[in-house]
RNA sequence: AGACCCGUAGCUCAGUUUUGGUUAGAGCGCCGCAUUGACAUUGCGGAGGUCGAUGGUUCGAGUCCAUUCGGGUCUACCA
């Protein structure tokens, strides 16, 4: 037999395609089922570290309920990730020396379609490389035709009962990608920035008022100055006009509560075309150009705002002309010199203050006044809310739901068009007089309106969101009413980060509710967010991503130094990244394969919301997988050994154990499953198989075998440990499915089993459980009889001689009686023997209420014993000292309940028990 | 401005809610010992923390309350 250690490559991906080809995967028909919708990784996107984890745990999830009975359907997908995958896409073409515009819509759509085929399959293949037993026969592509059917549906019917609606609007406009973003997808970030005082003049006279900006190019749009109505210094300006500086423009001034006096000059120029503040203040003032084109007060119904920037953020309309065409901060730039040159200048200082970019094109982002739709959130959000008040829907960890209902109580309406060509086209057309009906095709909306075209469609498509919104119904064929929809709607659980319970969560449970009229999931598990080992959120930018796949398979410096350098936006951070990189990976990265990577995935998924990956524990797990092969060697060796044959075996005192122990991880596990408590579920299954099956039940059924020369008691022997084994197979399995599956494989092929079995179609074995049979205290003899033998360097290698002396229970004595020959093996000894003798020279411990004696005529040294034992009876009196000064409280014995104090008691007699004996044995050297 | 999270052994983390109750646990690392018989990706033994700080409630606090220090996240933001 080779002693290579395990090698995970040689079997995983074989494995995967085994059973993929096999079918388990796909969902049955029983009514009992259990669901999980993947959230759709982007389809031309990798796998990172988030992706692997918060797979590894649907997986756990869904093998645990496959191998219970369940019917289960993982449905797996993917996204088209507008904004994302159009980025890439266009970049490319610009490396060509292409745009978009230059090569028209239908092209650009081709282009991206013949990316999706060429990089598509990269990250449905690193999921199957993660073992992720997903549905494939069921695989959905957002921009599927069933889907983009669903889409268009789900619009159609929100838009005609009026809760989508299309406006003009400020919305947060992308100079770079041109499209307007939804508030969630800006990013405020801190920054110091320049604020400038500026005078306008009050028309017809030669005072002024002073201003304060941070935008002073945007005082071409400016269609009135405002003060605060309590401010006794300007109210006399109140009603009075200005004159825009270099523009000649007049504008009102206005009172409104919105100004802070204390804030800046007190005085606030009013642009409601490029500030959404302003946009406010001048609706409420009906602030509009009117027929002699001067800007006035009015109606809200009158309120009309100008823009002065182009959709490129180009200087325009009512502008100067010298200014016209210039970007907005070069003519900042320009304006600033001819306000300065013309004395309207007054101060420039530096302002901390927050900027809007965009989070994809990380650029400054410009309110700009377009016509987009909206859908009504305030009114979908009201059933989403509460369907997680009523608890139709739990957050697990509940203080989620603090988070959730923050947002959802001040939700904003929601900007779901975006001027890009990849996606769902809105479904709406245009007729001559540009009234929007929608349907789900010209033809559609002709014969439903009675119209005579041709009509026009609308260029924008929807935001990715509003799609994915749909995920968990439209991929079960929404809006045919399907028998998997029946099945396996609502899912039973959605995994995801908190990173986007406002992008997906919330908007899947507004829609679910207003199309399905349920809930789109039952629980939803928050999962912490990968970080490094120090704690920093894993970027390109920062050079710390790991990729999973290179956890698998290993990966070699080189390749990491380039996949971690490549494109990257920052090239002044590279050699920083080099360094770092060769510091912590001088060797590149060992291959641990996906078992290890997933158990350490589970063994941090602690309920926190950060996880630092420490590449220092996947090592650990790597080993356990190697524990794992070659406790299954040990079986097979001894199988091969003595001809083992499989037949009805007789369970033993040890044996039982350890079923006893298997039986109690396993209600432990399916605990821990059901809160989600992988961490602990990970440390249950590594101490039972590690602690327990490894280091007792294999290690004294070793010797057990070895001494055994009955050949049906060594039959028996291995029996129990096929029987024990395959257990912890079955239960390790949704877990490490790998390995687990090989060696159920390799056990069944030993037990002669003709045909192939699969672990999922073994399902968990049906265990009972027994009392307390002693194994426990007969291996804490073994080990204190280790701590002997370490603390005494000249009995290191002696065989001794035991001796127990005391009060032991007679199941005790026979259990110790039937195993003697065993521990005499494991531990050393000639021969165990009960008996109240006393012996000259002897080393001493004392139990619960026996003492271990190993008589040592001439082999130790009396006064360090004593020493030893004085020291041993010094922690027992401090633990009496600590106990009977808590009995001695009155107020304890009183208070605490009954149970507490009876368990205190107990503890004192089994000390004080201790102490005695120690004390005979102190009495006795000292003799 | 509001909300939330974290601070426990050298490191990475459990334990803190439902239920306050042994002398606070694990893995890695460290120290000592062991070597070819499942496994050195191993075995055995050991050292190491008073639970960020302060105060309070209680017979009893890592756990509950208050205050405070340090680190972080999200939401909303005044030109």
């Amino acid at each position: 037999m080779d002693k290579k250690p395990y090698d995970p490559s040689e079997i995983e991906q074989t494995l995967y395609q085994e059973w993929e080809t096999s079918g388990l995967f796909e969902p049955g028909e029983s009514s009992e089922s259990y669901s999980l919708a993947i959230p759709p990784p982007n389809v031309t996107g990798t796998l990172h570290m988030g992706h692997g984890f918060q797979n590894a745990i649907m997986d756990c999830l869904i093998r645990y309920h496959r191998m219970s009975g369940k019917n289960t359907l993982w449905q797996v997908g993917t996204d088209h990730a507008g904004i994302a995958t159009e980025m890439v896409v266009e970049r490319r073409l610009n490396a060509e020396g292409k745009s978009k515009e230059s090569i028209g819509r239908a092209a650009f759509e081709k282009e991206v379609w013949d990316w999706k085929k060429y990089s598509g399959n990269k990250i449905t293949s690193q999921l199957r490389r993660l073992g992720s037993s997903l549905d494939w026969s069921s695989e959905r592509f957002t921009l599927d035709d069933e889907y983009q059917y669903a889409v268009q549906s789900a619009f159609i019917q929100l838009f005609e009962d009026g809760l989508i609606y299309q406006g003009k609007r400020l919305v947060n406009w992308d100079p770079v990608l041109e499209t307007s973003l939804s508030d969630l997808e800006v990013v405020n970030k801190d920054v110091v920035i320049k604020i400038w005082e500026i005078k306008y003049l009050l028309d017809s006279t030669d005072e002024f008022v002073t201003i304060a900006t941070t935008r002073p190019e945007t005082l071409f749009g400016d269609m009135a100055l405002a003060v605060n109505p309590d401010d006794e210094r300007f109210l006399h300006l109140v009603g009075k006009s200005a004159v825009i500086p270099l523009c000649d423009r007049v504008i009102p001034i206005v009172a409104d509560n919105y100004v802070d006096p204390e804030f800046g000059t007190g005085v606030v120029k009013i642009t409601p075309g490029h500030d959404f503040n302003d946009y406010e203040l001048g609706k409420r003032h009906g602030l509009h150009i009117n027929d002699d084109n001067q800007c006035c007060t009015g109606s809200e119904k009158e309120f009309d705002p100008i823009s002065i920037l182009s959709k490129e953020v180009k200087i325009i309309g009512v502008a100067p002309e010298k200014f016209h065409g210039m970007d907005r901060f070069d003519a900042r730039t320009e304006l600033l010199k001819d306000l300065d040159a013309q004395g309207f200048l007054l101060k420039e200082s530096e302002y901390e203050s927050t900027l809007p970019y965009g989070d994809r094109s990380d650029q400054i982002l410009e309110p700009l006044l377009t016509d987009q739709w909206y859908v009504d959130a305030k009114t979908l959000a009201k059933p989403a809310i509460e369907a997680v008040k009523s608890k139709e829907i739990t957050f697990v960890p509940a203080n989620w739901e603090k988070t959730y209902f923050q947002w959802m109580d001040n939700i904003q309406d929601w900007c779901v068009s975006r001027q890009l060509w990849w996606g769902h086209r809105i479904p709406i057309w245009y007729d001559a007089d540009g009234q929007a009906y929608a349907g789900h095709s010209e033809e559609d909306v002709m014969e439903k309106n009675n119209l005579a075209g041709p009509l026009i469609q609308e260029e924008d498509v929807l935001d990715t969101w509003f799609s994915s919104s749909l995920w968990t119904f439209a991929t079960l064929g929404w809006p045919e009413k399907t028998s998997k929809l029946e099945l396996f709607h609502p899912t039973t659980a959605l995994v995801t980060g908190f990173d986007i319970i406002f992008f997906w969560v919330a908007r899947m449970i507004m829609m679910t509710k207003y199309f399905m009229k349920e809930v789109p999931f039952k629980e939803v598990y928050i999962t912490g967010l990968i970080k490094d080992e120090n704690g920093q959120k894993m970027s390109k930018s920062k050079g710390n991503i790991l990729d999973p796949i290179d956890l698998i398979d290993g990966v070699s410096l080189e390749a990491l130094l380039e996949k971690r350098t490549e494109g990257m936006m920052q090239p002044q951070l590279k050699e920083k990244i080099i360094k770092q990189t060769k510091k912590q990976f001088p060797d590149g990265i060992e291959s641990y394969g996906t078992d290890a990577l997933r158990y350490t995935y589970y063994s941090l998924a602690s309920p926190g919301r950060d996880i630092n990956f420490d590449i220092g524990r996947i090592k650990g797990y790597r080993n356990f997988c190697n524990k794992i092969w070659n406790a299954f060697r040990f079986i097979e060796m001894q199988a091969a050994t003595h001809s083992y044959q499989p037949a009805e075996h007789k369970a033993d005192a040890l044996s039982d154990w350890m079923s006893q122990k298997i039986f109690q991880s396993s209600l432990n596990c399916k605990t821990h499953i059901e809160t989600y408590r992988f961490d602990l579920a990970a440390a249950e299954i590594y101490e039972l198989v590690w602690s327990n099956f490894c280091d007792w039940n294999i290690e004294l059924s070793k010797v057990a075998i070895q001494k055994s020369t009955d050949p049906s008691v060594t039959a028996d022997l291995i029996g129990n440990l096929f029987k024990n084994f395959e257990n912890i197979l079955k239960l390790l399995h949704p877990f490490m499915p790998f390995i687990t599956e090989e060696l159920f494989a390799k056990m069944n092929a030993l037990k002669g089993f003709d045909g192939r079995q699969f672990l999922v179609e073994a399902g968990f074995a049906n265990l009972t459980t027994s009392k307390d049979n002693g194994v426990d205290e007969l291996i804490n003899i073994i080990s204190e009889l280790r701590v002997i033998r370490s603390e005494n360097a000249n009995i290191k290698d002696e065989t001794l001689h035991l001796v127990l002396s005391g009060n032991l229970a007679p199941s005790m004595v026979k259990l110790i009686q039937e195993f003697e020959e065993i521990v005499c093996g494991i531990a050393k000894l000639d021969a165990i023997e009960f008996s109240t003798e006393d012996y000259e020279e002897s080393i001493e411990k004392a139990m619960t209420n026996y003492k271990i004696i190993i008589p040592l005529a001439g082999l130790i040294d009396p006064e360090e014993e004593l020493e030893r034992l004085r020291k041993e009876l010094g922690n027992v009196e401090k633990d009496i000292k600590i106990i009977s000064s808590k009995l001695e409280n009155e107020q304890f014995v009183a208070k605490a309940p009954e149970a507490v104090v009876q368990k205190e008691k107990g503890k004192i007699t089994t000390a004080e028990n201790k102490k005695l004996m120690l004390e005979k044995s102190i009495a006795k050297l000292q003799s």
